[in-house]
DNA sequence: GTCTATATCGTGATAGAC
DNA sequence: GTCTATCACGATATAGAC
């Protein structure tokens, strides 16, 4: 990153001066997640990407060596908060009720998919994103996921539901949760949108509806606290 | 389709003899198929598509009039499926228990998904076929899907489950039964998956597990019949 | 640091021979 | 009905001026 130098007066002028508030490479960041998530990778053209930041085209290879670089960094992001919060709620398990840990982990992970910019969380669902060998680099960490909601729901359902099926039960919570990229694509994301999926993530593992209700008010002052 | 005369000798013949054995217009479809789900629509060019039909990138346009046109093609075929036999178990819906009903729809819901060749269910997830035209004659569709699904769901749960919260048990299930989509790109669909997710519908209905249990043997048998 | 200009290649689609 | 050949355009990426 030695190459950038913030100074100010350096580099010859933008030909559109409205856009220079944040760093140019996040502007590039912000466009190309906007087009990616709204037409996909391989849909996505680097002059779009360079109107969307407000420069030009070629200005953007200043910045990134190439147009897969891009991708990398925004899929980094888009698994990165995921997981982060995911082993800090499962890491202080032991401490609450196992079915309030993992209304827990269910608000606090689709809160980290909603508030990512333009609904990136999307973008390891695109075939051409899977397909990208910068993919492997961070897919997975997507498997780490899954299987962090195994182990917490596991303990949430305890005898409640028969384990051991195939898909699991992480993966059966995992893709309820990530529900949200729909219903945000849609514009659908309302105030109660968050709790009925982790409610009905709760019910999934055979919990009972008094009890889900304890657990969501366990589990949100829980988070207050973090 | 009256250009179509599949007069043997006609035409000049293929430089690829190896698969003329079904119509050529369906050897293109299943090419692309393949190629829009791994690859992406736009990331998928007719020269490739050519060459998994077994000919080449111009004859296509004697098929088709566009790229477009047979990805309108693929979705037809995708979506056709699924919305009839819904239809014909929401017609049915009254002759049988109401848990019943909703497996029995979640199964044959699946089963239509993991049929389709090429796992062309999902290219309704995909966002450049999304912004596409041609999107929009078939979207719809899905909608009345998820309120198919919605109506047989409600009656399922009875009063077990808090009603009216966003999203609907329509857009949980639908979401829930989807997953499949996901599980059969990574090679992961056993002898147990479309049961298990099966069960776990009625279980986010409220539904107790003996009684789960109960509706599987009903819906199984009503399905056999069919 | 951003620009203009351009190289080079790949794309969807068309024309016309066979 | 499929081929070859090609057009017109748009793509990523580079070179070098400012």
């Amino acid at each position: 990153m030695s190459q950038i130098s913030p100074r100010p007066g350096r580099g010859r002028p933008r030909l559109l001066p409205g856009k220079i508030a944040a760093n140019p490479r996040d502007q590039i960041l912000a466009a190309a997640a906007e087009l990616f998530v709204s037409r996909g990778y391989a849909g996505t053209t680097t002059r779009e990407i360079a109107d969307g930041a407000g420069l030009r085209q070629a200005s953007i290879y200043y910045h990134f060596g190439s147009k897969e670089e891009i991708l990398a960094a925004l899929l980094e992001r888009s698994v990165q908060a995921r997981v982060e919060q995911a082993g800090k709620i499962e890491a202080g398990m032991d401490s609450v009720a196992p079915d309030a840990a993992l209304y827990a982990l269910a608000v606090s992970d689709m809160s980290a998919l909603v508030a990512m910019p333009y609904n990136i969380g999307m973008l390891y669902r695109l075939p051409d994103v899977i397909a990208s060998p910068v993919y492997d680099r961070y897919g997975h960490l997507r498997g780490e996921l899954v299987a962090g909601y195994g182990r917490v729901a596991e303990r949430a359902a305890a005898e409640r539901v028969p384990a051991g099926g195939e898909p699991g039960l992480g993966d059966l919570l995992v893709q309820m949760v990530e529900g949200v990229i729909s219903l945000r694509r849609e514009d659908r994301i309302g105030s109660t949108t968050v709790a009925t999926i982790a409610s009905a993530c709760l019910r999934l593992c055979g919990i009972a509806e008094d009890a889900i209700e304890q657990a969501r008010e366990t589990a949100l002052t829980a988070l207050a606290q973090t």
